[in-house]
DNA sequence: CGTCTATTTGAATGTACTCAAAAGCGGTGG
DNA sequence: CCACCGCTTTTGAGTACATTCAAATAGACG
């Protein structure tokens, strides 16, 4: 199993020993989904957090009309859950599938806790991930606030163009808070430049 | 000083003790702002992290065409600060001001790095405390992509009954992304209900 | 190749905005 | 304590951004 891309990940905000390195990675477990395949189904309880080493996941919501609302995606070097369903062990009310076949690294609930219990440093990790996490989702509910549903495409466009081509239209519209057929004739428009 | 109202708010997460109290109540210290007053103003750096005691904070955004944008307001027993200048030391992108006669406890950012190293705990305290921060962040999100502005109002009073009457209606239609002028039609309408 | 889903296109509609003017309210000073 | 000034809220008319619905086209998968 290859752990780099993780521990590269952690080491962003935590340095690891070897010995701490041992620990953490031995607590891990290796999932491949298929394409379309579900990592969280809404009703499940969340047990997991997961890294996606491979591929791209999809968390979305859906509302009581049935109509699906993508909070995000998470490509390779990003992590995905339902936070509320893991932090509380109650039914998620969030999905996540794959848009691709992945792969992803999980760690258990349990084995969590048991960690930040072993390497308290991890505490200190999920701190500072989930405050950076705070702050771009801040960012975005002022983005949103403040910008025309075209701005606000083609600042997505600007910040994850990988995305654009790798991602259904369907799926960003989604994501912008958009229909697709809006986001068909912004992207119309925004061609011939 | 009173430091009741703060220990109980921390007391929601990790468990101190009288040392620990102790220490970390030797790190706060009281400021009070009078309404219109400014706990933050843009392009300072952010060094405090702030726990309102008394009164009400308001933290806002001001986009490129100088309009103000309303991310939340910090009522008594909750936090206040611009996360993003409070990590980076970069200058704030948030402002924070009084809407109230305030009173606050603060903590400044060497302060509470001594105190992580000091309390550890206290890693865990912000960690749970930013990652429910993020849950209901969370939820504002799949709201506004999912409610028309009629539903969102509807919604912020049931949920914040007491802010309804308590702040200014243009602070409330800042917050949830709509002109003053209609969320002025949105009220006259449920009135009638 | 055929089916199913995603995307495009266009017309009609609606939600929420802009602008303007009037009315209400609160704070301040005489 | 009242009067005035400034800011907030109300009201209404006209407008625009984005949606809904429907139909045609394109693309993906088995």
């Amino acid at each position: 199993m290859n752990y780099e891309s993780i521990i590269k990940n952690i080491s962003k905000y935590i340095t690891l020993t070897e010995k701490e390195t041992e620990i953490f990675t031995s607590l891990l477990k290796y999932k491949a989904i298929k394409r379309k395949g579900f990592l969280l189904r809404e009703d499940e309880v969340c047990r997991h957090e997961t890294f996606v080493t491979k591929g791209c996941l999809r968390t979305y919501y859906v509302d009581q009309n049935g109509l699906e609302h993508v909070l995000g995606f998470s490509i390779e070097d990003w992590w995905a859950e339902d936070l509320y369903s893991f932090l509380t062990n109650k039914p998620a009310r969030l999905c996540i599938d794959a848009l691709e076949d992945t792969e992803v690294l999980q760690i258990e609930k349990l084995n969590l806790e048991k960690l930040y219990e072993e390497v308290p440093k991890f505490e200190r990790f999920f701190r500072l991930s989930f405050q950076n996490a705070y702050i771009a989702q801040q960012e975005r509910i002022t983005f949103n606030l403040s910008s025309t549903a075209e701005e606000r495409y083609l600042s997505f466009k600007n910040k994850y163009p990988y995305c654009e081509q790798r991602f259904p239209q369907k799926q960003i519209a989604s994501y912008l808070g958009i229909t697709p057929e809006f986001l068909s004739t912004l992207r119309k428009k925004s061609a011939g430049r």
